[in-house]
Parts: C-alpha cells; sequence; structure tokens
DNA sequence: CTGATATAGTTAGATATCAAATTAAAGGAT
DNA sequence: ATCCTTTAATTTGATATCTAACTATATCAG
C-alpha cells in the first residue's frame, strides 16, 4: 500500500473509532448532556482555569467560536455556566462553570465509567500504551498544519 | 497515567485529529460536496457491488439508517446516486451510483491530493505504518462490542 | 392462514459542526 | 482625532448525526 493509502486508511480508521467511541459514551450521558458539554464541564474542573473568554474554549476544543457560542449557550440555559460580559473588553465575555455544572460533570464521570470498563476489556493496555504517543504526535502535527 | 486515563486520552486524541483532518478534507471538496457523501461515492467505486440496500451502507459506515437515508436522499437529489425499489423486497430500496457520481468521486479525489500532500510532508509515514494496523485492531474490537 | 415479531426505511426533533456574513469594540497608523 | 484593520461573538443556513416513533413489508410460530 502506498504512503497515501495509508494515511487515507489511517484517517478512515479514526473516522470510525471517533463514531463508535461517541456513540457509545453519549449514550449513558444523564438526558440532555452531550459529549461536547462535558468536554467543557471537564476542562474546567481538571484546569480550573476560572473565568475564561469563549475564544480560549474554542481553541481548546479546535472547534470555531460559532461552535462554542452555540455549545455554551444551551450550558448557559441549563445553568452548567455562567456568562457575563469581559469587564477588560467590550466585545467579550467570560464564562465559568456553575456549582450545577460541577455536580453534572460528577455524573457524567460516573456514568462514563461503566462503557469504558467495557472498552478496556476488549482493548489491549500494551496496545494503546503503544498508541498514544504517535497519536498525540501525530495530532500536534496535524495542528500546526493548521496555521 | 493509569490504564482508564490513558483510554480515555487515546479517545481523546481520536477525537481532536478526525476533526482536524474532516475539517482540512472537507474544505477543499466541490461545492455542495461532504466527506459522507464523498465516502458513499468512493465506496462504490473502490468495492463496486453494485446496487446495494440504504441498510448495508449503513453498515460500512458505521451509522444509523436514518443518517444513510439523509446522506442519500440529497445525494439522489444532486443526482450522484439511482435508487429504486427493491424488486425481492417490498421494504426496501437498491442504490446505484450514477455516472456523475463517479465523476464527482473523480472530482474529489484529485482535490483531495493536494492536502493528502501537505499531511504526508510533516506525517512520518514510519508513524503511519506503525499506528494503521494498532488502529485497525482497537476499531474491529470497538466494533465487536457494538453487538 | 393468522397473529406476533423482526426488519427496511422514513420522519421528527434534537445537538454539533462549519462557512460566511454581521455587529461591536479594540488597536494601530497617520 | 480619525480611519483602517483586526478581533470577539453572534446569526444564518447548511449537513451529519443520533434517538424515538412510525409505516410497511417480511418472516415465523402455531
Amino acid at each position: 500500500m502506498s504512503d497515501r493509502a495509508s494515511l487515507f486508511a489511517l484517517f478512515n480508521e479514526i473516522a470510525i473509532i471517533n463514531q463508535l467511541a461517541n456513540t457509545a459514551f453519549a449514550s449513558v450521558l444523564p438526558a440532555g448532556m452531550t459529549l461536547a458539554q462535558f468536554g467543557v464541564l471537564n476542562h474546567f474542573v481538571r484546569l480550573d482555569p476560572g473565568a475564561v473568554p469563549p475564544k480560549d474554549l474554542a481553541s481548546a476544543f479546535q472547534v470555531t467560536r460559532a461552535t462554542m457560542t452555540s455549545t455554551l449557550t444551551r450550558m448557559e440555559r441549563s445553568e452548567l455556566v455562567e456568562i457575563v460580559p469581559n469587564p477588560d473588553d467590550g466585545r467579550g465575555k467570560l464564562v465559568s462553570i456553575t456549582a450545577e455544572g460541577r455536580e453534572m460533570r460528577e455524573q457524567c464521570i460516573m456514568r462514563l465509567q461503566e462503557p469504558m470498563k467495557e472498552a478496556e476489556q476488549v482493548v489491549d493496555v500494551e496496545e494503546v500504551e503503544t498508541l498514544l504517543p504517535h497519536l498525540t504526535s501525530l495530532r500536534s502535527k496535524l495542528d500546526n498544519l493548521r496555521d
């Protein structure tokens, strides 16, 4: 197989894995929750960045600002985050996680244990350890390409 | 890092790579074309399956039948595929690629060369060769989990 | 044959995602 | 100070995707 075909096949496998994982994880989340929203909550809990502009969240997740606007609007509606004007920049906003948001994140983490456990049972741990650094490096290179 | 955290990180990297690749590839396709539609066209050209039921396409791409209905409806509207009732099954349909569909697929392949070339330039070929079999195996295992 | 169950496809309603256009504010150049 | 450019966020309109509910046909059990 040529290099190009391999690369193509690689992206193909990644697309399918992503879809399978997405569907499996999404199916156990509390009603109304999505992986995109969970990602935002998890980001706040893990990094504890305080109040951040939507654009920073957008670039952390590699989505457009329009996409982040959409997600954050829904999350504000369900009171998982709070959004206030940025006092230092009249164009901007600042987003922070609420107590409800933290609780919801805990709920999600708990529910995600089950499908993770299932995945662990079929997936070779060594395989994951082998794959991870390569994928991280690939992601980083593709990311640089974007600029 | 625990096994579970590694697995989680793995899915995370995969999600981001998928998004980056998706966006880059989608941006060079002819107006109106999408990766989902290209995937269907490519499937027909590579495997030459003749006329196939929508359900088979859905399972080939690991999407729901509803999703495939949506994609095929658009593709039929733009005359990239032809859809007729299945003479052997009153519930079913049969989908085949049209001459326009083949031309469109060629167009897409040509346009995809450019971003593929860029990716090739930053991505280590050996890295891809290392990754691919592991990803294929991972995909297959996750796939089995679904049933 | 008839009734229950399974399967193929669609529809409805939701979220995520993008690109392009718009609005408003910040920053820089002269 | 004024104009131009850039940046932050939103809106609009599109596709992809899911689940759940529905229709129609097929299949199987008795």
